[in-house]
This record gives C-alpha cells, structure tokens and sequence, in this order.
RNA sequence: GGGGGCGUAGCUCAGUUGGCAGAGCAUCGGCCUUUUAAGCCGCUGGUCGUGGGUUCGAGUCCCACCGCCCUCACCA
C-alpha cells in the first residue's frame, strides 16, 4: 500500500463542539484522535483486505516455523517461516513497556495478543501504537509466534487504525455488569460481554438450521402482511398505528396463522413464516412485545406429522448446539444425537431420548387427583385455590386449574408434548373424529415454557364461522373492537382448504432453552426498553 | 397493578451510629524490549438517580417521583 492519504483531515476531526459539556475522558480521546491525525494517519480507517478472523489467526500458528525461527534467526540465510496475518479488533488490554507495547486485541471470535516492538514493528505503526487508547479499533498484522509463557501472539510488523474510539471502555476486568446498560447499549455489551456476542451469533446458527429444517423438506418461506385491518390468528392484545393513506386504524399482526392458511387454499402444500409478532401486553422473563415465531402449515399432514417435525427439529438443533458448544468435541463433532442434553438452569434437558406425550385428561388427573370430567371436584378445588370459577362454564374452570396445576406439575428437564385438548379451548383446530369433544391439538412444554402448539387444522366453513361466531359471543366492548370476524378467512375456507397440520413455536424461547439463557432479554439484540427521561418533561 | 431489591467517579464497587466523598481499574505526567488484570513513582476525576422534608449537619433518616432487576398478579 501506498502512503495513505491524509494530507486533508477527516471532516469529523475538524468538527468541534461546545466541549463545556464533554466530559474530561472524551476530551482527553479527542486530543489522542488528534495526535493520530498528526502522524498523517485517517482515525477512522479504510478498507482493508485479507483480515482473518482472530480464532481463524489463532489456528494457523505453526509451531515448528516459529521454533526454526527462535533458534536459527540470527543466522545468515535463515528463512523466516512463519505464518504472517492480520487480524482486526478492539483493544481489551493496553501494556506500555517503552520500547515495547503488549496489547490484546477481540473481536467477534476471541482474543489475541499483539506485541509492537521498537525494533521489528514499523515506525508509523508503533507511534499509532502508542497513541491508541482502550476501546480503539486496531489492524495488526505480523508473523505468529508464542511468547515464553507460551502465548500465542502477533509480533506486529504493522499497525494500523480501524475507528478511534471517543467512549472510554468498561472496566476491563470485571467488564460491563450493569443489566440495564448491556440491554441500552448493546454495541459496548457486544464486545464487552463474550457470552453475549456467543448467544448472538448462535441465535443467528440456530434460524438459519431451522430455515434450512424446512427448506430440505420441501417448505416455501413466505411473508404475509404484518400490518392487517383486524387482528386474528390468536387472542392477544394488538397493537394499533394509523394508516393516513386510507384515513384508517390498521394492526400489527399477533399470528401469521390465517395468512398462511389462505396460501394452503391457494395451492402451496407446505409453507413457513419466520417472522416478528406483537402483542400488547405484559413484559417479563418470557415476554417481550415483539418476538420471533416460526409458523409451518403442511398439506394433508396433520397433528402428529407437526409433532414429529417438531422433535426432529428441536433434537436437530439441540445436536448443533452441543456439538458447537462442547469445545473438546468439535473436532470430531462427536455428540450421539440420541443422547443429547443441554444446561438450562439447574435442569439439564434431554433433547435426545423420545419427548413424553400425555394427553390433556391424563396429565389433569395425574396433577389433581381426579378426572376433569368431575365438575363437582374440578369446582370446588377452583374455589378452594382462589381461581377464577364463579360465571365460567365448566371447560374454562378445567383449564385455569389445568394451567395453575397440571402445566406446572410437568418435568422441566423433560420435553413434553400434551395432546388432545378440550375442543372449546382449540378455536382453529379440528375436532376429533370420535371425540368431538376434544381437538386434535398438542403443546410442547420445555424447561417449564409453553414453546408453541400444533393442530389438525379445522378447515370446515361452517364449522369454523360458528366458532369464531361463539368466541365473539363472549368478548367485551374493548376486544370486540380489535377482533372483527375475519370474513375473508371464512370465504377461502369455503374455496376449499386441503386437510392440514400447523404449527406454531417460539423461536426466542427455544433459542433461551439452546443457549441457557433465562430472561427473553437476553436472547433479544435490542429487547424493548423504557426511554430514559430526557431535558424536557418528567 | 401489589411486594421486595438496587441506583455513589468513565467502569467495577465500598461507605459503620447522621459528622471532611473513598478504593481498584481507566485517564493524565514520568520510568521500563517477553508482559499476562504487567510493574514502579506522581497527579487528576463527584448533580451520591431526581425533587422535597427532618436536622446544627443527610450518600446515610422520612415522603414523592424516575429507571432497572426479582417476584406475584394480569396476559397466551
């Protein structure tokens, strides 16, 4: 490369505000961007090929050229041999010797340690050296070799600047603990916080196996509109926006399920959506207003193909990450499938062994000790526990003890999926044949989280415009306003819906249960967070 | 919405019974060519979340508010 550039200096160095209100640290940043400037180098960088990932750097350390190179270097003829990279990354560690600076540079793979010496680096490079701060963006480049305590290390030949950074860094050993400033500032939490950027990167792994799940097995993905002129698919809260362009209320879609459904009427056998739902309610551990679902619909398959796909794909999934997280086995990818488990918590799940199913019914009489049939007992145990009873008909009374009760009375370290649920809870479900009073429904519960259901889809017109006419029936003013009865839906059921199984899961709970994370937070880039307070109002 | 906890230097954290606002790291100035959270010497750095109150005196006690975390409730 040729001399860089810079006789002019970047607009933004030239750019100086009122520094009354900067704080000492920046300023301080500022005159060390400047003396950056001086040398005649860009702070902020350029394009640069050929940058290895760190881990990537690592690996190609060769032993044997940098043992030839300690013991014969000094000799006439010797051919130094080892490797030569470049590696880009922030500065976690900054050791000013003199004569020779000890840095360590992360990126989004690991660290590596730099060394610049006076003797072997280039003279621009070591006064960069230097002048850089914690926090800055550096290019190293230089043969790999291992110190005498036997780090491996870049012996810099060159250094040069990626981006000077005005922000001091978090402390660097104990890093960025504040929990509420690694969900605002993420870009510091990024680096600062390896797990993070593991949990990150992994999330990313993980819908990409299961795009490709689904692409294998024939899947189209497809988009359906996220803003729609009434909200179904689901019971959930939406939320509203305004669509000035037809003066009218639109909403942010709580399901991609009747959309997806339309498609199996217009001839698409087997569909997917990956893609972001919003319901307006409560945030917590489990719940952030906008998350990531994974809708499938599949042409004359139904409940149980759902059910298989499903434990295929989470056993799938679970084999990746464990192969990809157990360090000592990468190299052979060695994990039995069959015996996978991974960490959540205390628990530790088993993805390998066949997930339990019990059916609705059973797991209630197990749990409570008698049969949900028995509305005197299933009464009185409601009352006795404070649920909600008084006004609701027998099959809501059966639930909410369900819900309080046997869901949680499920082992958590064990995947269980419970089928056959009572057909009044199942609205978009097909009856089953010989018991009309169940669905043809199941809901995997993992880790103690309800991880998404599967149904024989209901694809009868009738059938399904008396049910949804039945749901309406018991909705107050408020719900009633956002939950029109789709009839559009109910026309392209009439053009004739082929047999069908769906399913729906959450992909932001399975990514939390893969990557032993316990808050959605966590598992969310950017989770939703309250503004902080500005100047003007209170 | 109820209950509990937290908020102090750029970061990580101490701060006793109400009595001068502290440490480490980082920064800044020196020294140092194999360090590993480098080391040594010296110096900086504060709206104690915000606003009230009690008091001779408040980081500390009281009230209100803001933000975050946990938990329960609501909600799929």
């Amino acid at each position: 490369m040729t001399q860089p550039a810079n006789t002019h200096k970047t607009a933004e160095t030239e750019v100086e505000q009122p520094g009354e209100s900067r704080h000492r640290l920046e300023e301080q940043r500022r005159e060390n961007r400047a003396a950056i400037s001086e040398l005649g180098l860009s702070p902020y960088g350029a394009r640069r090929d050929g940058i290895l990932p760190i881990d990537r750097a690592r690996g190609a350390y060769d032993e044997a050229a940098d043992r030839e190179h300690q013991e014969h270097s000094k000799e006439a003829g010797h051919v130094d041999r080892r490797p030569v990279v470049v590696v880009a990354g922030r500065i976690m560690l900054h050791r000013d010797n003199g004569k020779l600076i000890w840095m360590q540079l992360r990126d989004h793979t690991g660290d590596i340690q730099i060394a610049a010496s006076k003797r072997d680096c280039e003279e621009i490079g070591f006064m960069l050296g230097k002048a850089c701060d914690l926090g800055d963006v550096l290019i190293a480049e230089g043969p790999l070799m291992r110190t005498r305590t036997g780090e491996i290390t870049i012996w810099a030949s060159k250094l040069a600047i990626g981006a000077k950074s005005l922000a001091p860094p978090p402390e660097k050993w104990a890093g960025l603990q504040d929990a509420e400033m690694r969900y605002r500032k993420r870009y510091i939490d990024l680096y600062a916080t390896p797990e993070t950027m593991r949990v990150a990167a992994l999330r990313s792994r993980i819908i990409a196996r299961i795009r490709r799940f689904f692409d294998e097995r024939d899947f189209l993905e497809v988009e359906t509109p996220v803003l729609q002129p009434q909200a179904g698919g689901a019971a959930a809260r939406p939320f509203t926006s305004t669509l000035n362009a037809m003066d009218m209320t639109v909403y942010m879609r709580i399901a991609t399920e009747l959309h997806l459904k339309r498609l199996l009427v217009g001839g698409m056998p087997r569909v997917y959506e990956i893609g972001r739902i919003f319901r307006n309610e409560g945030i917590d551990r489990q719940h952030n207003p906008e998350f990531t679902s994974i809708e499938v619909y599949e042409a004359f398959g139904n409940y149980e193909t759902m059910l298989e796909h499903t434990e295929r794909l989470l056993r799938e999934l679970a084999h990746y990450v464990a192969v990809t997280t157990a360090e000592a086995d990468v190299e052979t990818g060695d994990v039995d499938p069959a015996s996978v488990k991974l960490p959540f918590g205390d628990l530790e799940i088993d993805y390998g062994s066949p997930f339990a199913r019990v059916t609705y019914a059973e797991l209630f009489e197990r749990a409570l000790g008698f049969a949900m049939t028995d509305v005197e007992q299933v009464r009185r145990m409601a009352k006795e526990r404070g649920l909600k009873h008084e006004g609701l008909e027998d099959i809501f009374v059966v639930n909410e003890l369900f819900e309080e009760v046997a869901e949680k009375s499920i082992d958590a370290a064990k995947p269980t999926f419970v089928m056959d649920y009572p057909a009044a809870l199942s609205p978009l479900t097909r009856p089953k044949m010989n018991q009309p009073e169940l669905a043809e429904r199941w809901d995997l519960f993992i880790g103690g989280m309800e991880i998404g259901p599967a149904y024989t889809e209901l694809n009868d017109p009738d059938i399904q415009e008396a049910k949804f006419r039945e749901q309406f029936a018991g909705m107050d003013e408020e719900e009633a306003a956002y939950r029109a009865l789709d009839e559009d839906f109910i026309e392209a059921l009439m053009v004739g819906m082929p047999p069908a199984g769906g399913l729906g899961l959450g992909i932001d709970r399975i990514v939390m249960l893969l990557t032993n994370q316990r808050s959605i937070r966590d598992v969310i880039l950017f989770p939703f967070m309250r503004p902080v307070a500005g100047s003007g109002e209170g």
